[in-house]
RNA sequence: CGGGCUGUAGCGCAGUUUGGUAGCGCACUUGCUUUGGGAGCAAGGGGUCCUCGGUUCAAAUCCGAGCAGCCCGACCA
């Protein structure tokens, strides 16, 4: 491609709403452009990434049994009303209805589509397995689209949905995919984690994140320093001490805590540490009020809650409630003398010994607090958030580390959940109805661009890996001296009939504007020449991901630089 | 939805406090010079100053309402 003809429009600047390096240099490096927030264009640099991320995707996929399909973006209010999530997915997804007045939505996901369109087809045991990915645009309407094309609108997003049996076949087909999993990204260069993860929304059971660690991710991870223990910090599980608990009981005491709401202020007003209190907090699950007990210094992960609880929506509960229920407002609330009321506590309460907590009076708190005696708990789990620095739940030895990272791909087990509620069924050997078991596999293509730059940039640029960037050769004839221009031009068209993807710089500008662009744009091989190198019989060579100059003969160049093409990263 | 900030040329911004001819840098056009890491000189083009309303002889500037964008939070692949 010749760079006068391409339209490529860079960015000396550095766009004022960009916060993180991808999505400055996505704008900078002419990849993109903004429509609305959320919301992008891909110019032809970017659509090039684009589709060579989707390529690598779709040769590996197809190399499994998954099988391409494409699926509408437009759907009916009924297939959600049929799986029941019409109202539950709530205003993420984008509604709208056409001039019949019938309820449509935009795609935020296709296990719906999906169901639908295999449940009439799929008759018989024999059918099974099934498995069909397509690579298509999501729109959901997030509360706050941000970091570009990290958390957008609308976005690309490859989905693969499996069809089985039963689990056993469900596992086979779940653990084909993670294989094809590594490998993809593998292939694209992206150094990911797998963790282990909640299934949220799509409901389901096991599931795995791949991650790319980064500053700019959203997702924190839990890693264990010892082992390789991974997980989401929204699952990753809290080790729990063998405990001895020897300290005498002491007897209940009342004490003032004038207008001391919070465990910090306990903690400065009284002197203890937060370990030594029990936080109490009211939770509305599924439309009913239950407390939570967790230690004063620990984090209420709502996921565990929601899970070991089996619900749907978790949130703290309005004042009003916590009224009702203790009879004072936040901040002196405790688990004494609410016996009507059903009280969970993490773990790690169980084992607490003359601890403070809330007294249910205004101004006032317990001291010397014993669970079990004091008040009882209907059931103990692991509730709270882990930290850096807890053991780890896995090997006993090893200390976790939290990273924030990128959710690259995310697979599911989902079950029977939609086809039963969509009634996706076959006939099993026996002639018996039985719901099809599904599982559920994405990776986000746009997102992969923006974490590809996260992962490989600096002071000048972006930095693509030999897979993903969307010209592997740029060619810069420096000043317009013919031999020069002719040079540059034999050798573009030399590379170009040899398939090379490769760009010539044949722009009027001078040489830093063209030496600034190479780099903003991340191309691996540079290739530059002037009436200097020409005069020595040389042309230059410089490798973007590695820094190193050479300078190459023009007598021998072809095999040279193939050379160097090939040992690209 | 709550909190904070911002809307002035394609981009980055000043001007708003104290009302009085709409500016700077980059980019763009033309000419000359220059030509190996974002050139120099000269001449030029480009604005509903977010919108609507109000105050005033006079509004980018003051007042009111609205809209949009960005950041933080809740939420989320």
């Amino acid at each position: 491609m010749r760079m006068s003809k391409l339209y490529l429009p860079t960015l000396k600047e550095t766009p004022a709403e960009a916060e993180i390096k991808s999505h400055q240099l996505m704008l900078r490096a002419g990849l993109m452009r903004k429509l609305s927030p959320g919301i992008f264009s891909y110019l032809p640099l970017g659509y090039k990434v684009i589709k060579k991320i989707e390529k690598i995707i779709r040769e590996e996929m197809d190399k499994t049994s998954s099988q391409e399909v494409l699926l509408p973006v437009m759907q009916t209010s009924k297939i959600w009303q049929d799986s029941n999530r019409w109202e539950k997915f709530g205003p993420i997804m984008i509604r709208f209805k056409d001039r019949k007045e019938h309820e449509y939505c935009l795609g935020p996901t296709h296990e719906e589509v999906i169901t639908d369109l295999i449940k009439d087809e799929l008759r018989s045991y024999k059918d099974l397995p099934l498995n069909l990915y397509q690579i298509q645009t999501k729109v959901r309407d997030e509360i706050r689209p941000r970091f570009g094309v990290m958390r957008s609108r609308e976005f690309i997003m490859k989905d693969a949905y499996s069809m089985d049996e039963d689990y056993s076949g469900l596992d086979k087909s779940y653990q084909e995919m993670y294989d094809a999993y590594v490998k993809i990204f593998d292939r694209l260069g992206l150094k990911t984690h797998i963790v282990e993860a909640d299934s949220g929304a799509m409901g389901g059971k096991d599931s795995h994140e791949f991650v790319l660690i980064a500053e700019a991710g959203e997702d924190d991870i839990v890693l264990c320093d010892n082992c390789d223990y991974a997980a989401n910090i929204e699952l990753a599980g809290s080790y729990l001490a063998k405990q001895t608990v020897s300290q005498d009981i002491k007897k209940k005491k009342l004490i003032d805590t004038p207008d001391i709401k919070t465990i910090q202020g306990l903690e400065n007003f009284l002197n203890i540490d937060g370990s030594q209190m029990i936080k109490t907090m009211l939770m509305k699950v599924d439309d009913q009020l239950i407390v939570v007990l967790v230690r004063g210094d620990d984090q209420l992960n709502e996921v565990k809650l929601a899970n070991f609880l089996q619900a749907t929506t978790i949130e703290p509960a309005e004042e009003e409630d916590i009224f009702e229920v203790f009879n004072v407002k936040a901040g002196f609330i405790g688990p004494l003398g609410i016996e009507e009321y059903q009280i969970i506590a993490d773990q790690r309460v169980k084992y607490l010994r003359n601890v403070v907590c809330g007294a249910n009076i205004v101004d006032k708190h317990f001291k010397n607090i014993n669970p079990g005696r004091d008040f009882a708990v209907d059931d103990y789990h692991d509730l709270r958030t882990v930290q850096q620095g807890d053991c780890c739940p896995e090997c006993d030895k090893g200390h976790l580390k939290i990273k924030s990272g990128i959710e690259l791909g995310h697979i599911f087990k989902l079950g029977t959940k939609y086809s039963e509620s969509m009634g996706a069924t076959y006939l099993d050997e026996n002639g018996r109805e039985q719901p099809v078991v599904m599982g559920s596999y994405g990776i986000g293509v746009t997102r992969i661009v923006a974490a590809a730059i996260e992962q490989s940039n600096d002071q000048n640029g972006i930095i693509w890996s030999k897979s993903i960037a969307p010209y592997q050769i740029i060619i810069l004839p420096l000043g317009n001296n013919e031999e020069v221009q002719k040079t540059a031009k034999n050798i573009y068209e030399y590379f170009k009939k040899m398939d090379v993807e490769v760009l010539i710089d044949d722009r009027l500008e001078r040489a830093g504007v063209k030496f600034n662009d190479a780099d903003l744009i991340g191309i691996p091989l540079r290739i530059t020449l002037g009436s200097r190198s020409l005069q020595n019989n040389v042309i230059e060579l410089h490798n973007r991901q590695t820094g190193q100059d050479y300078e190459i003969s023009l007598d021998n160049y072809k095999i040279e630089i193939k050379k160097f093409l090939s040992e690209l990263k």
